[in-house]
RNA sequence: GCGCGAGUGGCGGAAUUGGCAGACGCGCAGGAUUCAGGUUCCUGUGCCCGCAAGGGCGUGGGGGUUCAAGUCCCCCCUCGCGCACCA
C-alpha cells in the first residue's frame, strides 16, 4: 500500500527505522540507566541523583514459552508512560523489569520440551527482552534480575533464614531476632511445658521450644495436596470449588508435615496497614475479607458424662448464649469419637421438648443401631458430597446427633451435640454453639431437626409486626433475628443480660465469662498459616538441613545453597489421591546427603564438629522470589546485602499524592488484579518481617496500587464448541467462517486459550512500536477491559503520520519549522493542551492526554495547509508532549529540531497563564433549563452584564416577549436561565 | 444470598464542585485530488419530524429533589468481578 507513497511519509518502514534506530542510541546513551546516591550504581552521567526519587514498578511477568501477545505489555506502557512523563517532571525514576522464572508452568513446559528447566527459561527470557525492548520500554538494564539467577535467590533464601531466625513478640507486636527469645526464656518470661526453667530443659527439648515460636516452622497439618500437580499447594492456590488454581486438579486435604510461615501473626497489621494505602477499594476488600478478622469470644461447654472434657466454641454473639439450645461439631473434629454415645438415649429425654424428636435427630439415618455407627454413616455421606451439591445445596441442612449432650454454663439446661457439614473445621473452633433464634443456618437446621427455639433479643416492634410474630414465642417466627435488640430470658443468678442492648450484653456476658473462667473475649481470622513447601525441581532450595532431632538453619555464610543438576526432574504426579508427596530433590542423593561443621549455639544442635546432615528436598513456592523483587531493584549487584540500607533508605523517603509522607517503597505499582490475595498479601508479610528487623524503612512495600484492566479480543467457536484461530476467521456480510464452515463470535480475554492472540511483532511491522503504544493507551481507562480492534489503529497512526507531516516534508524530507511567531489562536489552544496534558498524564488518564494532542495535531495541520510551515514556538512542547507516550518519533523530531542526546531529560512544558484564560467567554442562555441561545460576554463581567447579553440576543428577547420572568439563574461566566411562566 | 463496580450514538469512549451531553478516535455519507482503487485533504454525522428555519425526544427503567440531573436521593432491571454455610 506504501509503494507510492511520498517518499518521506511516516509509514511503517519509516517507523520501524526510527525505532531501532533509537532503542540502539538509548543503549548507547544509557539513557535510562537511574543512579543511586550511593554504593555501587552511583554513576550519574545525566545528573539526576539529587531530584527526589519515584519508584515506578510493574508486576514481573513470568518467561513463558509462547511469547507476548498485545494483552500483556498494556501495564508496561502505561508504567513506561508514567515513568518518562515523571523523569520530564524532574524525578529520578526507577523502572526496571525482572522475571518472575521459578515455578510450575516453567518445569511443566520443560517437562513437555524435553529440556533443563534452566535453558527454556533463558530462551524464553531471551524472547521476551527482545519483544519488550522493540516497544521502546525504558527499563534500566542493569536491574532486571530473574528469580532464578544464583545471585538472586541467595538473597530469597537470606530472607527465609531471617524469617526462620524470628519469632513474633505479640507484647512488643513486632517480630524479633530468635536470640531475643532465648533471653526471654532464660529470663522465664514465657513459661516452659511443665513450667521447667529453660537451662533445665535437655538440649532436645530446648530446640522444639525454640522451634515453636519461629515465624518458619515445620508442622503436621492438614493440608491442600493435589497428586495431579505431584505437590503441596497454599490455601491461596486453592479454587472455591477444591480444585488447583493452575491446572484444575483435585486438590486433597491430607495431614502432612510442611514449612509453614507465620503470617497469621500479621493479621491485624496486614488488616490495618491497608487503610493508608492508595489502593482500590476492592483489592482492600479482598484482603480485608481473606483475613477475615471477627471479634466476639471463646466459651467452654462442658461435655455431660465426661469430666474435665470441654467443647471449646467461638462465637460473635455471646450476648445469645443463653439461647444456645444445641451444639453442632464439624463431622472431622478431633472430639467427635471420644464424646459420641455408644448407645441411643432412653427414649424420654427427660427434658422439656413437646415431642420425642428422636427419630429426627437421628437425621438421615433412621435406621442406624447406634449413634457410632450415625457418625459413621453421616461422615461417609458427607465426604461423598462433591463441592458442587454442597454449594447447590447451601439452604438444606443435614447432619445427625451423636448421643451425647452439652451443658449450657448459663442455666445447666442439657443440650443435644450434633455434628453437620455446615460446620467447618477450618474455622474457629470447629466447634458451634447454635442459637437458633438469632442466627439463620442455626434457626434452619433447629426447624429441619424440632430443636428448641429459644428468643433471646427481643425484635423491635416494626419486624414482629411484619411478620405478625410473638416475640415470646419463636414458633410463630418465619426466620431468625439477626439484628440488634433487647435481650431478654437472659437471667441467671450471677448475671443478668435481660433489658441490656447487644453491645452492652456482649461486654457484661463476656466479663462474666471471664470471671467464671467459662471463656473470654477472643479474635479469629480465617487467614491460616501460609504452607510454605512445594514438591518441584524447579524452586529454590530451603536452606535448611537435618539431623535427629529435627531441622537446622544453615549459616548465611553457607548461602548460596545451589539447586542441584540432575537430569530427572520431572515432579511425581497421580491421579491416586492417596499417593504421597514426593520431592524430585529427594532423589539427588549426594546433594541430599552431607557433611557439615554448624557452628552455632549447643541447644540449637549446632557446634559438634563435622556431622551427616539431610538437606531439605522441598523446595520453595514461587511466590518467593516475587515477594521482595522490587527491593532487589534497588541494589540489583549488591553482594554483601540484600540491599545497601543507605540506597534503601533514599528510594523510602517521599510522599503520597497528597502531601502526607508515604509509608509504601514504591509510588505506583501497576499490575493485574489475579494478584489481589496472593502475591500482594504475601509480598506485603515479607515486608513487615524485613521492616521489624531493620532491613527496610517502610511498614509497606507498594503505595499506589493500579489494576489495569484485560485486552478483549473477538473470539471464534465452530459447530463442536471448540474456538478456532480468530486471526482466520473471514467475515461475509456479518457471518463468520472459518475454512469455509461457519463460526459464531464471542468476546473473551485475550490469550492462546480463546485462541484470539495477536502477536505484537505483527502490529510493529504494520505500524510500528509507537503506533502500538499509542492505540493502547488511547483505548481506554487503563483500569477498564477493552475490546482489541486491529482496526481502530489507523486512527492513532494517521494522528502520528500528521505530526510527522506538520514537520516534516513528504517529499523532501525538509524540516517545516519556522521561527515566525504563532497566532493568539494557536497560543491559546498550544497552552491549554499543555495544562490538560500534563494533568491527565499525572493522573493516567492518558486516553484524554491523547485526545487533546490529537486536537492540537489537527489545527496545526489547517495551519501547515494555509502555508508558512510550523512555528517553533509550538513544535518544541508539541514533541515534549508527545515524547513520553510515542518516545521513538519524539526523538526523532527532537534530534531534527537540532538537539543532541535525548529528550529523555527535557522539562515537561508548563503552561503560559496568560494563554489560559481568554477574556470574553461564551455562556449558553436557558429559557425554563433548556439552551436557546449563547452570548458571549466578557471574563469577570458581573450578573447585570449577563442578564442584559441575554436579554440583547433576538431570539431570547422574542421568547421573553409579554412572559413574565419567575426566576432568573446567572452564573457568571457558566450559565444565564429564565424562568417563564 | 452478601459485597464491590459498571450501564452514555452503529462501535471504543469524553464530560472539576449539579451548569452547553456525546470531546477524541473508529465507522459511515458527501466532496476535492486520482484513469480508477487506495492514500491524503475538506465537510457532515445522537434519534425523530421538517426543503429549511425550527421543533420534539435523548445518558438501562420508574419516581423524586432542583431554576438546572449522566452527575444527588429512593425503588427496580441487566451485566462484570469478588466472597460464599466464616459461627
Amino acid at each position: 500500500m506504501a509503494e507510492d507513497a511520498p517518499p518521506q511519509r511516516y509509514t511503517a518502514a519509516l517507523a520501524n527505522q526510527i525505532e531501532r534506530k533509537w532503542q540502539d542510541r538509548w543503549d548507547e546513551l544509557q539513557a535510562f540507566a537511574t543512579p543511586n546516591r550511593s554504593g555501587l550504581l552511583s554513576e550519574d552521567p545525566y545528573n539526576v541523583a539529587g531530584r527526589p526519587h519515584m519508584f515506578v514498578l510493574d508486576m514481573f511477568p513470568y518467561p513463558s514459552g509462547v511469547g507476548l501477545h498485545v494483552g500483556h505489555p498494556l501495564g508496561y506502557i502505561a508504567t513506561d508512560v508514567y515513568a518518562r512523563f515523571q523523569r520530564m517532571n524532574g524525578y529520578n525514576v526507577l523502572h526496571a523489569m525482572g522475571y518472575d522464572a521459578f515455578g510450575l508452568p516453567a518445569e511443566q513446559y520443560a517437562v513437555q520440551t524435553g529440556t533443563h528447566p534452566r535453558d527454556t527459561t533463558e530462551q524464553n527470557i531471551a524472547t521476551m527482552r527482545r519483544q519488550l525492548r522493540a516497544l521502546g520500554l525504558g527499563h534500566d538494564p542493569r536491574r532486571g534480575p530473574a528469580t532464578t539467577d544464583v545471585s538472586y535467590y541467595r538473597w530469597t533464601q537470606w530472607i527465609f533464614l531471617q524469617i526462620y531466625n524470628s519469632w513474633y513478640d505479640e507484647e512488643a507486636g513486632r517480630a524479633r531476632p530468635i536470640a531475643t527469645l532465648v533471653q526471654e526464656l532464660r529470663a522465664g518470661r514465657f513459661a516452659a511445658p511443665g513450667d521447667v526453667p529453660f537451662d533445665d530443659l535437655d538440649p532436645v527439648e530446648q530446640r522444639r521450644l525454640v522451634d515453636s515460636y519461629r515465624l518458619a516452622y515445620e508442622a503436621y497439618a492438614p493440608v491442600n495436596w493435589c497428586p495431579g500437580l505431584g505437590t503441596v499447594l497454599a490455601n491461596e492456590e486453592v479454587t472455591a470449588d477444591g480444585r488447583s488454581d493452575r491446572g484444575n486438579f483435585p486438590v486433597y486435604r491430607r495431614p502432612l508435615k510442611q514449612w509453614m510461615l507465620r503470617i497469621t501473626a500479621y493479621a491485624d497489621r496486614l488488616l490495618d496497614d491497608l487503610d493508608a494505602l492508595d489502593w482500590s477499594e476492592s483489592i482492600k476488600l479482598m484482603q480485608r475479607n481473606w483475613i477475615g478478622r471477627s471479634t466476639g469470644a471463646s466459651v467452654r461447654f462442658p461435655v455431660a458424662g465426661h469430666e474435665h472434657l470441654d467443647i471449646e466454641v467461638f462465637t460473635t454473639r455471646p450476648d445469645t448464649l443463653f439461647g444456645a439450645t444445641y451444639m453442632v461439631l464439624a463431622p472431622e473434629h478431633p472430639l467427635v469419637d471420644t464424646i459420641t454415645a455408644n448407645q441411643w438415649p432412653a427414649d424420654d429425654l427427660g427434658n422439656d421438648f413437646a415431642s420425642n424428636p428422636l427419630d429426627a435427630w437421628k437425621g438421615l439415618f433412621g435406621a442406624t443401631e447406634t449413634p457410632p455407627e450415625a457418625v459413621h454413616r453421616y461422615r461417609e455421606f458427607a465426604a461423598a458430597k462433591t463441592d458442587l451439591e454442597r454449594q447447590a445445596e447451601t439452604k438444606e441442612k443435614t447432619g445427625v446427633f451423636i448421643g451425647s449432650f452439652a451443658i449450657n454454663p448459663t442455666n445447666n439446661e442439657r443440650i443435644p451435640i450434633f455434628i453437620a457439614d455446615y460446620v467447618l473445621m477450618g474455622y474457629g473452633t470447629g466447634a458451634i454453639m447454635a442459637v437458633p433464634a438469632h442466627d439463620e443456618r442455626d434457626f434452619e437446621f433447629a426447624r429441619e431437626f424440632e430443636l428448641p427455639i429459644v428468643p433471646v433479643i427481643r425484635p423491635d416492634d416494626e419486624w414482629l409486626a411484619e411478620r405478625g410474630a410473638d416475640p415470646d414465642d419463636a414458633s410463630t417466627w418465619p426466620e431468625a433475628f439477626v439484628g440488634d435488640g433487647v435481650a431478654q430470658n437472659s437471667a441467671n443468678s450471677e448475671v443478668s443480660l435481660d433489658g441490656r442492648r447487644v453491645d452492652e450484653a456482649k461486654r457484661v456476658i463476656s466479663e462474666w465469662l471471664e470471671r467464671s473462667d467459662r471463656g473470654r473475649p477472643t479474635v479469629t481470622y480465617k487467614l491460616r498459616d501460609w504452607l510454605f513447601s512445594r514438591q518441584r525441581y524447579w524452586g529454590e532450595p530451603f536452606p535448611i538441613v537435618y539431623d535427629d532431632h529435627g531441622p537446622i538453619a544453615l549459616p548465611e555464610e553457607l548461602l548460596p545453597v545451589v539447586l542441584p543438576e540432575v537430569t530427572d526432574f520431572e515432579p511425581i504426579t497421580s491421579d491416586d489421591p492417596d499417593a504421597l508427596p514426593e520431592s524430585p530433590l529427594a532423589r539427588a542423593a549426594d546433594w541430599v546427603e552431607v557433611e557439615l561443621d554448624l557452628p552455632g549455639p549447643a541447644w540449637a544442635g549446632y557446634g559438634e564438629g563435622p556431622r551427616p546432615y539431610l538437606r531439605e528436598t522441598n523446595t520453595m513456592p514461587q511466590w518467593a522470589g516475587s515477594c521482595w523483587y522490587y527491593l532487589r531493584y534497588l541494589d540489583p549487584t549488591n553482594e554483601e546485602a540484600l540491599v545497601d540500607p543507605l540506597v534503601e533508605r533514599e528510594w523510602a523517603e517521599g510522599t503520597r499524592m497528597d502531601g502526607t509522607p508515604k509509608i509504601g517503597l514504591v509510588d505506583l505499582y501497576v499490575g493485574g488484579v489475579e494478584h489481589a490475595v496472593l502475591h500482594l498479601l504475601y509480598a506485603r508479610f515479607w515486608h513487615k518481617v524485613l521492616f521489624d528487623l531493620g532491613y527496610v524503612s517502610t511498614v509497606e512495600p507498594f503505595q499506589r496500587l493500579v489494576n489495569q484492566g484485560y485486552i478483549l479480543a473477538a473470539a471464534y467457536v465452530d459447530e463442536r464448541g471448540t474456538y478456532v484461530d480468530a486471526d482466520r476467521v473471514e467475515e461475509r456480510g456479518g457471518e463468520f467462517f472459518f475454512e469455509g464452515k461457519p463460526v459464531t463470535r464471542e468476546h473473551g480475554k485475550m490469550g492462546k486459550s480463546l485462541r484470539n492472540a495477536i502477536a505484537p511483532d505483527d502490529i510493529y511491522r504494520d505500524y510500528g512500536a509507537d503506533t502500538l503504544r499509542l492505540y493502547e493507551m488511547f483505548m481506554g481507562p487503563l483500569e477498564k477491559e477493552r475490546p482489541w480492534s486491529t482496526a481502530d489503529i489507523v486512527g492513532v497512526h494517521r494522528f502520528l503520520q500528521r505530526l510527522w507531516r506538520n514537520f516534516v516534508d513528504e517529499e523532501t524530507g525538509e524540516l517545516r519549522v519556522t521561527d515566525l511567531h504563532a497566532d493568539d489562536d494557536t497560543r491559546r489552544l498550544l497552552n491549554r493542551t499543555i495544562d490538560a496534558v500534563g494533568t491527565d498524564m499525572a493522573a493516567l488518564s492518558f486516553n484524554t492526554a491523547i485526545a487533546r494532542l490529537f486536537e492540537l495535531n489537527n489545527a496545526l495541520t489547517g495551519l501547515g495547509q494555509s502555508g508558512g510551515g510550523l512555528p517553533r514556538e509550538v513544535a518544541v512542547p508539541l514533541t515534549l508532549m508527545v515524547a513520553p507516550l510515542a518516545p521513538h518519533i519524539a526523538e526523532e523530531l527532537w534530534a531534527r529540531l537540532g538537539h543532541d542526546g535525548t529528550i529523555t531529560y527535557e522539562p515537561f512544558p508548563e503552561p503560559d497563564p496568560q494563554w489560559l484564560v481568554d477574556d470574553r467567554v461564551e455562556v449558553p442562555v436557558q429559557i425554563n433549563g433548556k439552551v436557546r441561545a449563547r452570548v458571549e460576554v466578557a471574563v469577570g463581567a458581573d450578573a447585570a452584564a449577563h442578564e442584559a447579553a441575554a436579554r440583547a440576543e433576538p431570539r431570547i428577547a422574542e421568547m421573553l416577549e409579554g412572559a413574565t420572568v419567575e426566576n432568573l439563574k446567572i452564573v457568571t461566566g457558566k450559565i444565564v436561565n429564565f424562568v417563564i411562566a
